[in-house]
Order: structure tokens, then sequence, then C-alpha cells
DNA sequence: CTGTTAGCGCATTCAG
DNA sequence: CTGAATGCGCTAACAG
């Protein structure tokens, strides 16, 4: 920003007005060619590129949009994000992507940083940013953008949401372990967050439908969200129920470490031990034997998170719900 | 950027001037502690928040800064991305990362879009920039403002380079291999960028210092980087050269593919047949049996970008370059 | 067809 | 200590 060519240097050396170069740029009619064609080269002749906060600033608008991701390890996550980055660069608008992290006073932090700069609309991408204090700092800061939540929801008039049926999904997967006659089955939380909340909700509900009492339903919570935490969480469930027949991890990553743990135990998968992962990652393709997986469709989530924002974008901000659907992809592991 | 309140409205409100309403923003000294504080009050009731672009505008600096990603599906270079990020946020910097593509011109366009935004600084993230047409793009848009690219470098006097000595690295791969009697070695590059070929160049200078002949060079070169791309290169290596007894591919997700390839075809690993990786990456350490790969330092070489990145937007604007040592982590497969 | 004027939201002289 | 005026780079309304 130092030294830059302006309109002002350009229609000074075409001997015209600065308005005349404006309208050149932004193709207006009503230009003589022979005077177009003077400033056009110029313009060229000077590598001229508008500045895009000046004329924002006159245009009410930056075309700018914020992309806030919780945790940035999150592959799926961040492959969303640009997902979406790519979709809305394709329609001119620029994206900030930024990494949160977990506390709420960050969250609102970056909330803020994006009102500062004027963005015109919003993704909040997976459901930790489904909490009071977002809740606050939007209605305060971003009270009229459209603003769409990635697998998460938030009840403001300007926020959508779009969401998968991850509680019926993971009932889903008790019922394939039940089918394949495991009911002594566990479930591990990576984290705690909304989505996770609602994985587990399946979990019970999928084992009480089996008649399973309170003390039957094996509830693992773990400290860090990786592939040795994976390890460690399921070599403890080994120890804790050497009688367990099936395990289900609220992502794949983690269930990638207890498919290692189960072998370096001699636990046979899937023969005497049925491991499901969520998120239909390449980590489930990497693990031998392959994870089955609940492919809960981020992919598609985002990419109808790019429309609906779009749609805010370019006019009313109504806020929509919509509602995917999760599949079981079934491996080597069940 | 609509209906955002101003520093006019505050200052009607507050009966002062706007100029003063600035100065309490900004902390200036010089005014009547009451008078301070009432425009403080009001700053808080309206929750007001300075615009960036205007502000930019009349200081001459946007503190922006752009993040261009060749292929957002390659983990680490997104892993990178986001560390850069949250260092030169903290900083009151503002990162637009956008995913470009291979393909020059797509390259091209996206330092347009930066130099629209006035950047004032830039990070290029792979080796796959280092192309005459990103030079050419620079030299013409972004001429002097700092530049960092991470494991490449550009002979320009406004960019600097942090790069690794992957060449040396996979040298010693091959020194590994050979010191466990392995000397029938193919490489395979999942694709083509000046990394790769610093590489590939590591594995043919250690082969031929074994005494290898150009015939036993066993180059190969993948349609697709991926997990089935890395199983079914395999599956061909190992069809044209059945007494094969190790592998070096250029990035671990690819050489996962390979070690399932390998225990498919009963080639037991690492006793029958070597594989490493590159990148110690959270593949590595899910693939049975874990991979050895090469640690090229992505990391610390991200860290040390945004470093340097941060000095030119701080002060003077010298190209650097950067060299780090990679190191092989001996895991399970070799 | 083109130039002049005004103003977007803000920081910064320069007066008072 | 504070207000009025100016300009950052640009677009838009209004004259001519």
């Amino acid at each position: 920003m130092f030294g830059n060519v302006t309109i002002y240097d350009i229609a000074r050396e075409a001997g015209v007005a600065a308005s005349t170069v404006s309208r050149v740029i932004n193709n207006k009619p009503g230009i003589k060619l022979e005077t177009r064609q003077k400033v056009q080269e110029l313009l060229k002749k000077h590598n001229y590129i508008p500045d895009a906060a000046a004329r924002g600033l006159v245009m009410q608008s930056t075309r700018l949009v914020g992309i806030l991701i919780v945790d940035i390890r999150v592959a799926h996550h961040v492959h969303s994000a640009f997902v979406i980055e790519q979709e809305l660069t394709r329609r001119g608008y620029c994206c900030i992507i930024m990494g949160t992290g977990p506390e709420d006073e960050n969250k609102a932090e970056y909330i803020r940083i994006l009102e500062q700069r004027r963005v015109e609309g919003v993704i909040l991408m997976g459901s930790m940013f489904q909490t009071a204090a977002v809740e606050e700092s939007i209605k305060k800061h971003l009270p009229k953008i459209p603003i769409v939540m990635v697998n998460g929801y938030l009840n403001l008039p300007n926020v959508s949401g779009v969401i998968v049926d991850e509680d019926t999904g993971v009932e889903k997967c008790v019922e394939l372990l039940w089918s394949k006659g495991k009911k002594k089955i566990a479930f591990v939380l990576d984290s705690v967050s909304p989505s996770n909340g609602r994985k587990q909700q399946g979990y019970c509900d999928g084992m009480t439908r089996h008649g399973a009492k309170k003390e039957e339903l094996w509830l693992y919570e773990m400290e860090e969200s990786s592939v040795r935490g994976g390890y460690e969480i399921t070599l403890k469930i080994l120890d804790d129920h050497p009688d367990v027949e099936g395990i289900i991890y609220t992502i794949d990553l983690v269930a990638a470490g207890g498919i290692r743990a189960a072998c370096d135990r001699g636990y046979k998968v899937p023969e005497r031990l049925g491991l499901i992962g969520i998120d239909n990652s390449v980590y489930g393709e990497i693990s031998m034997p392959k994870l089955t997986t609940l492919d809960n469709r981020l992919q598609a989530l985002s990419e109808s998170a790019a429309t609906i924002l779009r749609e805010g974008l370019e006019g009313k901000v109504h806020s929509r719900k919509l509602m995917m659907f999760s599949e079981i992809i079934e491996r080597e592991s069940t």
C-alpha cells in the first residue's frame, strides 16, 4: 500500500478526469471509444489495480466473508473450509479464515475482528460454536449479516444451520454391531461438543432400545483427540471390560488408534471386536483392517453451507435449517 | 457494512467533534478525563468498532497478509498455514488464506486478488509456487512487499525462502535401507514439484554413490496423490520388479497405500521390503506397521516463515534464505 | 461524452 | 484541551 498508482495518476497522464478513468475501469457506457482505449492502455501500462478497500468504502460493500474454525487440526473442518472458500472466491468474495481455539472468549474476539473488517457473511465451522457466548457475540456484533453454522444450530434470525442426523446415524451403528452379534458396546467421546452430544445420544438410544441398562452403557471420554489418545483409551476399555465386543468412536482418527490397541492386545478385529469410527476420513482407509465408518457427509454439508451463505449474501437473510443424512460405510472392522 | 455506527454518530451524541472521538479511540493524550469518559461510555453503549478499511485508507496500511496454498488437501500445508495465521493474528494482522490449485494462471489470478486487497505481506506455501509464472506475477503485482516461500525459493529481492535439505534427507533414507541390506530400491514421486525434484535428486545421488547404474534407478511417477494411488503404483512396482527390497515415497499418505499393497501381496514389511515415507504425518502412525518417515520439519519451517515475514512486515524487506535439516524417524517399516 | 463536486469512515494537521 | 478542515482512493450524482 505504498506508491500504488491511483486513478488520479492515470487521469493526469491521460489528460482526463478521474471519474472518466473510473468509468472505464467499471465498463460504464458513454465513453468515447478513443478515450476509453487510451485510458485502458495506460491502465495496462501501469498495472493498475483498484484498491478494494477504497472501493468498498464508497460502495458500502467489502465482499469479505469470514470463516471461523475451532480446531485447525481437525482435518475435515479445514477441508470443508476450503471447499467453501473456493466457491466464494469464485463469486468474487474474499475469505478470511481463522482458527479460534476452543475458548469462548477467543471466539468472541475473532467475531469482533470480523466485524471490524466489515465482513458480509460468516461461516462457523463445527458445532463447537453452538454456545451461549457465541450467540451473545453475534447478537452484539454481527446481528444482521448472514451466518451459517456447519453441523450446528443457533436460534438467531440471521443464523442458518446445516446439520447431520448423527444421532440416528450412531443408532444405526449400534444396530449394525448388534446384527453381528456384538452386544457389549462401548462409546468413546473424543471431546465435548454438541455434535458429540448428539452422537452419544444415538448410542444411548440404540443401546436402551435393545434393553441395555444404565450400567451397560460404557461411556468413555478422552483427554486428547489423537491417535495416541485413541490407543490409550482403548487399552483402558479393554482393561475395564475384557468382554467388550464393539466400540464406537466419535472420530476416525481416534478409532485408528483404537484398532492398533486392539491388535496389540490380541483382540481380533472384527471377529472378536467390532470397531466403528465417524467421518469417513482417509484415516479409515489407511487403518488395518480398514475402518467401518459413519459418513456424516461433511463435504456435502459444507457445499450446502456455501450455497446458503451465498443466497444470504445476495438477498434476504432468512434463517434456514437444513438436515442431511448420514450413512454407514462398512469396511473391514465390523 | 450497513448502518454501522460511525465516529460522527458518537460525536453528535456526545456533543463533541469527530476528531475528539477519534482521539479517544486511539488513546491519544490531551483529552479532558471527563470528556474521554463520556465518549468511552457511548462507544461501549453503541458497540462501536472502527472500520478497518476506512482506517487503513487514511493510515496507508491494511494490516492484511495473504497466504497461498496450492493444494488444500495436503494436510501439512494447511496445517502450516494455520500455524502462521495464528502467529500473525496475534500480531494484529488479518490473514487471507486461499487455495490456488496447481495451474499457473490461477496462481497469478490469486496474486492479483492479493494486490487488490493491498496485502502487506504474503506467504507462499510449498515449492509449487517456485515457477517462472509466479515470479513474473510477483514482479508485476507485488514487487515490494515482503514475501516468504515455504520450502521453496525465488530469486527476487523481496522474496525470502525457507527450505529443508530434502535431497540429503532422502540420501540418508537410501543409506538406511542399504544398512539393512536392502539395495534394490524404488522411488515414488506423488507429483511433480521442485521439492519432489530435490527428493528425487537425493535418491539418485544415494543410489549412484553405491554404484547403482542408470537402469537400476527405479523411478515411478503417479497420477493421483492419494492412498489409492499409492496402493496401485506399489502393485505395479511389485509386478515390474518382484525382487524390490525397498521403496521410498515422496509423502506418507502415498506410502500408507504402499504398505497395504505390500501386505496384500504377501511381502513382509520390513523383513522382505523396507518402506519409507516423507512428512512425519499422522498417516505414518496409523499405518500397520508404523511407517518410517523422513521428518522434513514442516512445523518448524512454517514457524520460521512466520518470523521472517513478521520481520519484513515491521521493517526492511531484505531477502533471506534459511535452510533446515531433515531427520529420519525410524519406526516399524524398515 | 466528460468534468466537477461530494462523500464513504477515519486520522491528522492546524487553529483556537 | 477541542473543533474545523483536509485527504486517503474511489464511485456516483449532477452539470455542462
